[in-house]
DNA sequence: TGTACATCAGTGAACGCGCGTTCACTGATGTAC
DNA sequence: TGTACATCAGTGAACGCGCGTTCACTGATGTAC
């Protein structure tokens, strides 16, 4: 049994694979199964014996997401002065090529919407991942004067989410680019404390 | 013709409003057409006498629902203190009735998510709501000493609706109160401009 | 005013399509002896 | 070692369902004379 479930599992791996680009990129009702299975180079069929359901898929592929975002995110940033951490992460996120589409990519705003309104069985794990970002966040950044650490760990989310996703909406324009630079620029004064030069 | 025409603009007006429930409440995706008609007491096919198609309906409900959040968000602003104009805004908007679906009542965070993926024909209104938004915004704000007015309207633009989009996809949990608190929180501050005292 | 005809908002069934899921089948891999 | 059988990942067609849209029809309203 030994090729076999090798093959199986890298079968599993490349679904997977498949399944969390189509679903930061289009959604999770825009990533069909027969679709994420043509990514993987197998065909619709073979799904259900790697996956009892879609949302079970749909789970995973958010989990593996979450935590690549994290790992992005956070790489290398215990080495920078806790100062520029909020600045740092702010400009990996809400960057151009984040938007259009590069990696690091998050799952978030594809997704949100859909677990607010029609696909709430997900909550759980949007829950998780939403929860081990901001703990993550607040564990890296500084104390600042302005808002306690969390408070601010949970904003930061919320304006890199939310700005993120009004740019994805936009893109094209040029209030686009605006929003982008806007929320770097408030997140990263938030984060200071203070007024102080632009980035 | 008369009593024929005053008939057919009830029935016109019935389905908008309809479909400004359900597209603030399930999204663009989750508004099907004979749901919509059902909200308006009608049947399907009745509406292509109305809409040459339903991206034309939910265009106009975006612009409807879009202009009718202004209206309300901006309502008896003017005659506030600007310093408490954002603190005010924040807490309309990110609260938890707002959360839970009562008015006043914003299409993007059932919508926003979709735009950017899977219906970005609905681009140019999104476009010009948020602009709206933006503008009024930044016309009703003060000058801080944080970041420039336009910076301050836009995110918070971002913040509220990443905030409101969070705590619904996170509904039922702890941390989606944590979330409205934490976006009021710092928006507030942001807007303030340095420290101050909570709401 | 009354009668014949025209209009058209609204009905409800049907169409084609994409979706998630099921299922009979295939064929390579593994096991039993 | 070789042969018969078992397993099961993967195939591809089919199923049922919900969707946006179309269409033949109805009946109340309006117009022509």
């Amino acid at each position: 049994m030994n090729a076999k479930v090798e093959q199986k599992e890298r079968s599993h791996e490349s679904i997977l694979q498949s399944a969390a680009r189509l679903v930061r990129e289009k959604g999770i009702s825009g990533a069909a199964v027969a679709d994420v299975m043509k990514g993987a180079a197998l065909t619709v069929g073979g799904f259900y014996a790697h996956f009892s359901s879609k949302d079970e898929l749909v789970d995973e592929t958010l989990r593996r997401t979450g935590s690549a975002l994290r790992e992005r995110l956070f790489e290398r940033l215990d080495a920078k002065a806790e100062a520029e951490r909020a600045e740092s992460i702010l400009k990996r996120y809400l960057s151009a090529e984040h938007r259009d589409g590069g990696v690091p990519d998050c799952p978030f705003p594809a997704v949100i919407g859909e677990v607010g309104t029609t696909a709430p069985q997900h909550r759980p794990v949007i829950g998780e991942q939403v929860t081990a970002l901001v703990d993550g966040l607040a564990q890296r950044l500084p104390a600042t004067a302005i808002v306690p650490r969390r408070t601010l760990a949970i904003g930061l989310v919320a304006l890199m989410y939310g700005g993120l996703s009004l740019a994805r909406a936009l893109k094209g324009s040029e209030l686009s680019d605006e929003v982008l630079r806007a929320c770097r620029a408030l997140g990263g004064a938030a984060a200071r404390g203070s007024k102080g030069e632009r980035s």
